[in-house]
RNA sequence: GUGUUCGUAGCUCAGCUGGAUAGAGCAACGCCCUUCUAAGGCGUGGGUCGGGGGUUCGAAUCCCUUCGAGCACACCA
């Protein structure tokens, strides 16, 4: 469906160009100055220099030929040269009826759909997630979904961290505590047990005790580092110990991020990919693409249009062992060969951005994506307390994930029992539900590059630019959408009016602009435009709501229409948050 | 040092492919509940868009310069 801007371009470009004027010229925008018109078109002064001509002269000839068009209402040519115009109100209801009964209100989906990949999450296993966590998982989330929105075949992978050292120090620590376990024992042949020897309480608690002891104890360290080698060997019970580790906090890391709304379609993780890397190095070798450096293998990706020193990309460290670049690399290989992704992105944060840089050229020099085949990083800035610095605990620790949203899951609670009566158990889902959109609509109504300051007390607010007062306005059309149904009412977008009045008329071209927002929204990679946009609608509603009776009103042809008008309301709002990952409850 | 991101109201942020009077939210102050959830709405005050220069009919937006802050700069990821 096309959207609202270009409907209403078609006439005014017909105009210039019958005026001999380039017909690009034509295109309106929405207007900044509501108080003068509803939407405005400036190509008069983009073209005056063209055509040299004063660009009032060239406004009041496009006026002039506009005056025979039912489209616009009133043109008007203004000083310099901007053509103010209004539409005609019915067109708003046309639109909103097509919006309603075409697929995804209207958004359309891409011609040619692509493949893609994004690379999100990266938690480590065995270890907590902490808030650095929480804004590659928020905002990989909303983008996968935006993508799928618009057509495109998205997946997702979560890309954990399961293979380097730590696990060889999680190893280490059991077997100084249960030595007995039949995974160190060497000469055991027969089948190891079924059910991890540990929980994922315990696995919290080992990994960060046997990080301090290999920091204090070289001895330690250097069981761990035989262990890691003994793992990345294959020997038979480490492997085994490996996939209990797996497995256990695999299960946990689900029960967290579906906590978080956030699903992954891949599990993957640096593992999968070890088989690959020896196959991958030898190739770069023997292509000619990598050399050996300062005792390192090194793939050099300068450019000659670099404006910065771009250091070669690490392939092998010096004592021949693999590093991260090689598993990143590894990965791209393996996503090539059984995806054939179109695009990658990298939601990380921001300060790898050179890495991946050096990452992705080495990629493309080396041939293991094409020329056509897009590799993105999405850096993301970091989240700070309320002090402008890297948000901590009261104690200056590093904040647990879990113990954030317990916080603010609380917080909510008490919020919602202030006020209401309701049953203990819808208090703690509804809190629930409200807490994840404050924390998700706090985090994407940023801007993802920008660091920003994550503020409990303000997102958890029910009032001004948060997820609470959008899921408001949502449950309030909710409320009204129910009596109306008690009264006996079933609502109908076929009802729908022509806008009689002027908190109408901004609502419904507030609705309008849905599939261009979602377009940009998509095309820019920015999740916080969504937010920009429903919280514009939502003031818009809740003007109309405060001046309109709606259930009250006694000629049904209008309550229909308000209702109707409602109804794609509370659509368009809910379509958009489930973009960025969260929901609204029913009653609030 | 090199590169990079940023500097907009007291605070938190939009706006940046150049357009009219730079917008929100919070905080402050005033008004509106016998009426569909007032968890709302309406209004007032609040700005040298870090400074300077340039391009342009027109600059928060583009270019240069300068000050200030953050971040990154091969064997971590």
């Amino acid at each position: 469906m096309k959207k609202i801007l270009e409907l209403l371009s078609e006439e005014m470009q017909g105009y210039f160009e019958k005026a001999g004027y380039d017909r690009e010229l034509g295109k309106l925008s929405i207007s900044n100055r509501p108080d003068l018109c509803e939407f405005q078109c400036n190509g008069a002064m983009a073209g005056a220099k063209k055509y040299k001509k004063a660009p009032i002269m060239i406004a009041n000839e496009i006026a002039e030929l506009a005056k025979e068009s039912t489209l616009y209402s009133k043109i008007e040519a203004v000083s310099p040269g901007f053509l103010n115009l209004q539409v005609n109100p019915a067109i708003f209801k046309e639109y909103l009826e097509e919006m309603k009964n075409a697929p995804k209100y209207g958004v359309e989906e891409a011609k040619t759909p692509q493949s893609i990949v994004i690379d999100y999450g990266g938690p480590n296993v065995a270890k907590p997630l902490h808030v650095g966590h929480l804004r590659s998982a928020i905002i990989g989330e909303s983008v996968k979904r935006i993508a799928r929105f618009m057509g495109h075949t998205v997946i997702g992978d979560i890309h954990l961290g399961d293979w380097g050292l730590q696990m060889g120090l999680i190893m280490t620590e059991l077997q100084e505590r249960m030595p007995s376990l039949v995974y160190f024992d060497e000469s055991f042949q027969g089948e190891y047990p079924k059910e991890a020897p540990f929980t994922i309480t315990e696995l919290e608690e080992i990994y960060p005790t046997a990080s301090k002891k290999s920091k204090e104890e070289e001895s330690f360290k250097e069981a761990a580092m035989e262990a890691t080698f003994k793992l990345q060997n294959g020997d038979r019970g480490y492997r085994a110990l490996w996939q209990h580790i797996m497995q256990v906090s695999v299960a946990d890391l689900k029960k967290n991020y579906h906590s978080l709304n956030v699903d992954f379609d891949l599990w993957n993780g640096e593992s999968d990919v070890q088989d690959r890397i020896p196959g991958m190095v030898s190739y770069m070798k023997e292509a000619g693409y990598a050399y050996e450096s300062a005792g390192a293998l090194v793939v050099d990706v300068k450019e000659e249009t670099d404006t910065k020193e771009v250091p070669p990309c690490m392939i092998l460290k010096s004592d021949g062992a693999s590093l991260y670049n090689t598993t990143d690399l590894a990965t791209i290989l393996e996503r090539m060969e059984k995806i054939k992704p179109d695009h990658i992105i990298y939601v990380v944060d921001k300060r790898q951005e050179l890495y991946f840089e050096q990452v992705f050229r080495c990629a493309k020099k080396t041939k293991l994506v094409g020329e056509d085949t897009r590799l993105t990083f999405l850096g993301f800035g970091t989240m700070n307390g309320k002090d402008g610095k890297p948000f901590k605990t009261r104690d200056g620790g590093v904040m647990r994930l879990e113990n954030l949203i317990h916080d603010i899951n609380e917080e909510m609670y008490r919020k919602i029992t202030e006020n209401r009566v309701t049953s203990e158990e819808e208090a703690r889902k509804t809190a629930q539900i409200v807490a994840l959109s404050a924390v998700k609509y706090g985090d994407l109504s940023n801007q993802a590059a920008k660091d920003y300051v994550f503020d409990v007390e303000r997102f958890t607010s029910f009032e001004g630019d948060t997820g609470p007062y959008i899921l408001y306005t949502i449950v309030r059309i909710k409320s009204i959408l129910a009596k109306y149904r008690e009264q006996g009412g079933n609502p109908d977008i076929a009802a729908l009016q022509c806008p009689g009045s002027v908190v109408e008329k901004e609502l419904m071209m507030s609705i309008s602009n849905f599939n261009t927002m979602i377009a940009s929204a998509f095309e820019e990679v920015a999740p916080h435009k969504i937010c920009a946009y429903i919280f514009d609608l939502s003031n818009a509603f809740n003007r109309f709501y405060h001046e309109t009776k709606i259930l009250t009103e006694e000629e049904e042809m209008k309550k229909a229409g308000w209702i109707a008008l409602l109804g794609l309301t509370r659509d368009i709002l809910e379509t958009s948050i489930d973009l960025l990952g969260f929901m609204a409850p029913e009653r609030m």
